[in-house]
This record gives C-alpha cells, structure tokens and sequence, in this order.
DNA sequence: CTCCAGGGATGAT
DNA sequence: ATCATCCATGGA
C-alpha cells in the first residue's frame, strides 16, 4: 500500500502511543498498526515527517491532535524543576483524541492494574467482541461497541480478565446501549457536570472521569490521580506537607498546573514511570556487575 | 474520615 | 515454584 505523508513539527510517535493514553496500538514493521474508531490505519515517523495509510489526512490529524500547539501549551506550564525536566523529556508527546465509548470501555478496564495488563485486556476484548479488518496486510481487530458489550454475558467477559470489573462495564454498556446515555451529547457540558455524570456510570469514580476528559472529551485541564502522579505530588510539591490528602492534592494541582493540566499531567506521568523505570534499571545492571 | 476486598500479571527470590 | 507487588472503585 502507498502510504501519504505529512510534515509534523514537535510529534513524538512512539512516545504518544505507548505513555498511557492509548491501548490497542501494535508495533509493525517501523511504524504502528491501529484503528482510528472503526478506520484501521498504519503510521510511521521519520523525523518530522508521518506516514500513514488507510485514513484521512483530516481525521488522522484530528486524531492525533496535531494542531494542539505544544509550544504555547507548554510556555504555560509553571517553572519548577520537576515539571521543566519531565517536558523536556516527554517533548512531541500528544494528548490524543479518542472515541468516547472505546476510552470509556478501556478506563473502566484499566482500574488496578498496569499499562501492559490493561493492553491484554483491550486486546482480548477486540478479538473476542470486535470487528477484524486488514491494513498493510496486518490484521486490526477494532473495538467493540457498547452493544456488543451489553450483549454479553458476564461469564463471557470474565473470560477477558476482567474480574470485578466485568460487571461495571457490562452495566455501563447497557446504559448506552439502552440509549439511557448518549455519550456524544454530553460534551456539551460543563467540565464539573461531565465529572459527574461519568462517576455516575458503574465502575467509574474521579481517576477513570478524568482520564476520559482528557482523552476523549478534550478537557485538557483534566487532571488525573494515579499512584504514580500522587507519588510525584507527594515528593515534588508536598515535600513538607505529608499528611496532605488526596483531594488537597487534587485541588493544588487544578490551581497549579493551569488550562493545561492534563498536559503537565501527562508529561509528568510518563516521565516517572518510564526514567523511573531506566534508573532502576540502570542501578540493578551496576550493582549485578 | 479510614479500612479493605478484589484478581491476574509481573518481578524478585 | 512460591511470594510480594502493582492498583481504582465502592461499600462497610
């Protein structure tokens, strides 16, 4: 297949795909194999030049959010160390835009485990519920609608790995098969109604809302709560205030971090687990040797 | 407010 | 081959 091309500044490929906020993209070849809601797609990088096939020019920059202009978002940020060491690190990561049921689905999925346990489920998921379909020779299994999901059994979905989380996601589904909820109506709301209606939905509390604001309903200042980010709360900005609770954290870092949150969130995230992970690794090559 | 079930992979011994 | 560790939600 020809693959078009365009010029991207300031894009890290990789690093967008595999910093968790996306599940289902495979490596293939150079590049990566995935479906763009129900288009499957190739795309590489080379440099600042992206190739791809199988999708629009538009929808393929719509969905990595190239016109997110990462220099002003980044301008933004305030000037600590902490925050000015994971950017330059995380430089051309893109917070991405995401089908909302399929961000849903996989954040209702992902409660307590690890980035490459939640890859397994959404996999499972697609290839025992979803579509297949080809690009490039390779084969993309596409997420499974809501209806899909209603349809099942719980013993079915359990089959996935989903433990306790089977049921909420099976109930959620339901809601929206049922047309109870329209999730695209909803993004028209206000960032605190949208952050309740989600935790209304079965399995979904302030950490799962907030991961599928910003990565589905393009609330950039969204800023999700995880262990890891708590962590880097914890040592960078609470260092003296130990016994701060999460929700003090959660407010500090709405102030602090600005319009775009969700960026710094993400960056500082991302850098944590992964420089994290290398000087561990680092440190445990060295004392073997 | 605090405590804790829950399950399956992954990493350490 | 066992044992500890990772983790969000929801209910007590």
């Amino acid at each position: 297949m020809r693959l078009r091309e365009i010029l991207v500044p300031e894009f890290d490929l990789g690093m967008t795909l595999n910093c968790g906020q996306v599940f289902h993209w495979q490596k293939h070849g150079r590049g990566f194999t995935g479906a763009i809601a129900e288009t499957p797609t190739y795309v590489e990088q080379e440099g600042h030049l992206v190739r791809f096939a199988g999708i629009d020019a538009k929808e393929l920059a719509h969905y990595f959010a190239f016109d997110h202009l990462l220099t002003e978002i980044c301008a933004s940020f305030p000037k600590d160390a902490a925050l000015q060491t994971a950017r330059q690190f995380c430089r051309g990561l893109r917070i991405i835009r995401q089908p909302k049921w399929e961000c849903l689905a996989t954040f209702i999925c992902s409660s307590m485990k690890q980035l490459g346990h939640i890859r397994q489920i959404s996999l499972s998921l697609r290839k025992r519920f979803g579509t297949a379909r080809k690009i490039c020779g390779q084969q993309v299994l596409l997420f499974p609608p809501a209806e899909r999901i209603a349809d099942a059994s719980e013993k079915e979905l359990q089959e996935s790995a989903l433990g306790y989380r089977a049921k909420n996601l099976r109930a959620t589904a339901q809601q929206i098969a049922s047309g109870a909820v329209d999730l695209a109506s909803w993004s028209g709301l206000s960032d605190l109604e949208l952050h309740d209606r989600l935790c209304a939905l079965p399995g979904v509390g302030t950490k799962v809302a907030n991961c599928v604001m910003l990565f589905a309903y393009e609330r950039i200042g969204a800023f999700p709560i995880d262990v890891w980010i708590e962590r880097v709360l914890r040592e960078k900005y609470f260092a003296q205030r130990q016994s701060a609770t999460k929700k003090e954290l959660a407010k500090f870092a709405s102030g602090y971090f600005g319009a775009y949150g969700g960026y710094a969130q993400q960056y500082l995230f991302h850098y944590a687990r992964t420089a994290g992970k290398q000087k561990r690794e680092d440190s445990s090559s060295v004392s073997r040797c």
